[in-house]
DNA sequence: CTCCATTCGGCAAACGTTTGCAACAGATTA
DNA sequence: TAATCTGTTGCAAACGTTTGCCGAATGGAG
């Protein structure tokens, strides 16, 4: 039915090894005869089966992609710009979605383990060991977790959240909160360290809310506990919380800024379109993705197991403003200008 | 260095053509002979693979699924569903963005051809004869595109906007716009005479501005020629152009909906988000995923194209509201009571 | 004119499965 | 008792490539 390799050979008089060199050791044969297979290729619709392709080498030219949730607008920029990274080096990508779930997640990796040359594990909830265990079976690049020996991309999320407290101090905060993400989050860990330790050298108070899902209801629902903290600063594990946060406190008629100043983190479409516009930490999902698929590439030539830190940033916008130490004199602008390091 | 069949069969003492069948036709093995070589092929850590089953078989289960924009809110809804529902079948699910260009599209089509079972074209942008082409190359579902002959699963859109077009009516707005989407959009014809028609038949003014790419940009760069057509009510293409509508004309000091009223269409995530809420076309994009999927697996086995329609309904929230027409007594709520039909 | 190096292309084995066919045993039927 | 059937297994070919090896042809050096 589908043209083979060696139709085109019959059709242009060659062998079908001329015929594959043609296609995957160029270099191999001689231009004109080059030349000439590729146009009877192109004429016959020839396209090389990749299973066959695969069995052999033992290259599928596939890598797999595994997320908590695509729903999560975290998600869909770094899954995109590896995927089109991704295509430009002829690989394609298998998308999964684990739903938050643990086991869900092992699963993935084993039933795409033979089916793919690596994959990217974004923010996995697994085990340490359960990930180190796996890693035996494929090649992997954990994107937004540490794990010692195992490559990896991880967005430095510790250096956002300490500008984000620094930030709420500078307004005169200094009773603040940390909306805390799913157990079993490394980003959870290292934003809970940061921003701990910055509030305690300030002398601040940091009350740890938590854990939380990662979604606008978790956000919502936190708002009674929030307030009765009495804290006027709040840091959420994520903008999704966050807003989900923004929204409770104004059906409650509590302004934001003017009473309790908050800030998100992932800077995702959507901060930008709620009012008032979040503040939040942004964080570089497309560099990592690319990054991610490099690294993984990479990895079948040396076995050496980088481990790149993206930078995070605090960008300031309307979700934040003076607190009750503050002089009334100071603007949410001068203040912001302390924040630049 | 990965284990074989064949080294289940040598262990476990049998052919290689009973391991073989004790995975793919589980019937023609004998019990005890089936659960001894289950046992050997678990503790061996056997896992078929996949690349041969397909040379032989010449299904790959996978199919493969392209969006033009995986970061448009709509579609990750969509490819959670048909990728969850994928995999409770056994399939693993490609996703490819195109990036609204259909010449993308097309390749995208041509290089997935051969490594999946069949796909799935969400919105496609590419002409009907272009379509038509790929269809011989690969089995093919459409999604939200009428194109006789190809099984499609589309949302009735049009019932959602006159539902749309008939609350503004009933709201008393008799000067409307309809906000389109980008050429080549199945669902943006059908809203744009769907929304006509009901207009027209109620002796109302619609006014189409565009095209427009369908993101927030758009809809907030259209604001001012908007308020240059005098109306007061608003369908925009998607839920993401009627939200940077919002915003434009927040930002311009046009109180929505007390000046003006504003739909859009989808219901994604955030429409809810923002304030006012928006009023907006709920889409049912999980079902349609799964209805997809369900439909190219079927495709094999019986020829059938079948066409399934999905309702789509007005979700009335804040961003409508009575316009100059109405008696001021008339409130949103005994209003909305009317569009229930 | 011989020899060697280089370039090119053919040959055939291999990758890990599936599957039609045949073999065989035991059970059933005539 | 012979013939037929049923259930279980083995045998080997096939799927469409890649790739190590070898031989043929060419060209330059000696």
């Amino acid at each position: 039915m589908a043209v083979t390799i060696r139709d085109v050979a019959r059709a242009s008089g060659v062998h079908i090894s001329t015929v594959s060199r043609t296609f995957s050791a160029p270099h191999l044969v001689n231009p004109e005869t080059r030349s000439r297979v590729l146009a009877t290729a192109e004429q016959l619709g020839y396209r090389p089966n990749r299973a066959a392709r695969a069995l052999i080498t033992g290259r599928t030219h596939n890598i797999g992609l595994i997320v908590a949730d695509i729903a999560n607008p975290f998600f869909p920029p770094l899954i995109k710009a590896a995927e089109t990274h991704a295509r430009r080096r002829d690989y394609h990508v298998f998308v999964a979605d684990t739903d938050e779930d643990p086991i869900v997640e092992a699963e993935l990796v084993q039933a795409l383990a033979k089916q793919v040359d690596g994959i990217l594990l974004c923010s996995p909830r697994m085990s340490d060991d359960q990930i180190e265990q796996l890693r035996r079976e494929v090649p992997l690049v954990v994107i937004n977790r540490m794990i010692t020996g195992l490559p990896a991309v991880v967005m430095d999320v510790g250096h956002g959240a300490r500008q984000a407290v620094r930030h709420l101090l500078d307004l005169g905060h200094d009773h603040l909160v940390y909306l805390a993400g799913p157990r079993g989050s490394w980003t959870n860990r290292e934003i809970r360290r940061a921003a701990g330790a910055t509030a305690r050298a300030a002398g601040a108070e940091l009350t740890v809310l938590g854990p939380h899902q990662p979604v606008e209801e978790a956000g919502a629902a936190a708002a009674e506990a929030v307030l009765a903290t009495g804290a006027t600063g709040v840091l959420a594990y994520n903008d999704l919380m966050a807003i989900g946060l923004l929204q409770a406190l104004q059906d409650r008629d509590i302004a934001v800024p003017g009473q309790v100043s908050v800030i998100g983190i992932d800077d995702i479409a959507y901060s930008g379109l709620v009012r008032p516009k979040l503040t939040t930490v942004a964080n570089p999902t497309a560099a990592a993705g690319r990054a991610a698929v490099d690294m993984l590439l990479q990895q079948g030539d040396d076995g050496a197991t980088g481990q790149v830190t993206l930078r995070t940033d605090l960008i300031i916008r309307n979700s934040t403003g003076p607190g009750p130490l503050t002089p009334a004199a100071a603007t949410t602008a001068e203040v912001a200008a302390t924040v630049k390091e």
